[in-house]
DNA sequence: CGTTTAGTTCGGTAAAAACCGAACCAAATA
DNA sequence: TATTTGGTTCGGTTTTTACCGAACTAAACG
């Protein structure tokens, strides 16, 4: 059938492409991408280790291996179904959830660094012969990009409380 | 002096730091890492080619491949000194704004992504034989995201705008 | 108890990324 | 005009990452 032809094209595309923007931005390898992209398309009915490695034409080792990984992260799970051996693996309801809590997590990170840069401006100023009036300055901003920093951790919880609660509602 | 040496081992461990968390987290190379982060502790005074190279123990190459890496990402810019041939590179003022229209463009790509995904879904519903609530709890949790992200998208512009407002008006 | 199914583990290879040295260039200086 | 300074470019090497095949395991089936 046509139609047919016409979603797996879709597909497939789809897969490369959410495939892509995942490796540049999570990081992830090429495969670990392909195979989540692939995964989130399929929604909660998920698909088989089986399925996995024909769709996208990869060995199981790899397969294996990406799986785990992935499992690891958190971004998906399996189920099984009573009187069938298999492992249904699909994006885990929480891939969301531990997005967001790494880019918090990030955020924290970056904010604790920017911490210690300004503590080692206040070192420098008191000892060096540079100019002070910029060294001040510099602080200045140090300290300010800690404050953006922390609206931009506050507002990521607020939007994971959010997402939390229209899950839980359901 | 006790306190110089203080300082300078403080600031090769805040260097190394930062370096792995730009690394991870945006991507960029170990060395275009570490002079980033070297610039930004440097603050507005910046850095010549030849103290990077020294602070940093590379190459001239690799300097002069990650600075114009550096450059074109929009992260780091240089002025001159009249009647000095050396550049001064140091982190751009824009660089925090950069970064976070970058965020801002990835969560828009995000979003992109899963309209084509939403869209494949309701594309398979009228066709397959799956349980079609399925497919419909999905879409719609599809859906849903999507407006997670656009809240997303909102929250980093108005950052942006807060941060240029602020610089602005110094 | 032999065979099939559903995956895992390990060793190796191929490809990509990161870095370096040497040769080079252009502007300033002697 | 020769030399020094401040970098750039290019080719090659090393390291890391990604992936695969083959051998293996554990549970289920016949």
């Amino acid at each position: 059938m046509i139609k047919e032809l016409e979603i797996s094209n879709q597909k497939s595309k789809i897969i490369e492409e959410m495939g892509v923007y995942f490796e540049c931005q999570d990081g992830m390898s090429p495969l670990s991408s392909r195979i989540f992209a692939l995964l989130v398309l399929e929604g909660s009915k998920g698909a088989t280790f089986e399925e996995i490695v024909e769709a996208l034409e990869i060995s199981k080792s790899s397969a294996s291996t990406n799986l785990q990984l992935l499992q690891s992260m958190g971004r998906i799970s399996y189920y099984t179904k009573p009187g069938d051996r298999k492992r249904y693996f699909k994006a885990s309801v929480n891939s969301l959830i531990n997005r967001l809590d790494d880019k918090i997590e990030a955020w924290k990170r970056e904010r604790c660094l920017h911490e210690r840069v300004a503590s080692y401006r206040k070192n420098v100023i008191t000892l060096t012969d540079l100019d002070k009036k910029e060294v001040e300055k510099d602080l200045s901003f140090n300290l300010q990009y800690i404050e953006f920093v922390d609206v931009m951790i506050q507002n990521l919880g607020k939007l994971k409380n959010n997402i939390l609660q229209t899950v839980n509602q359901e």
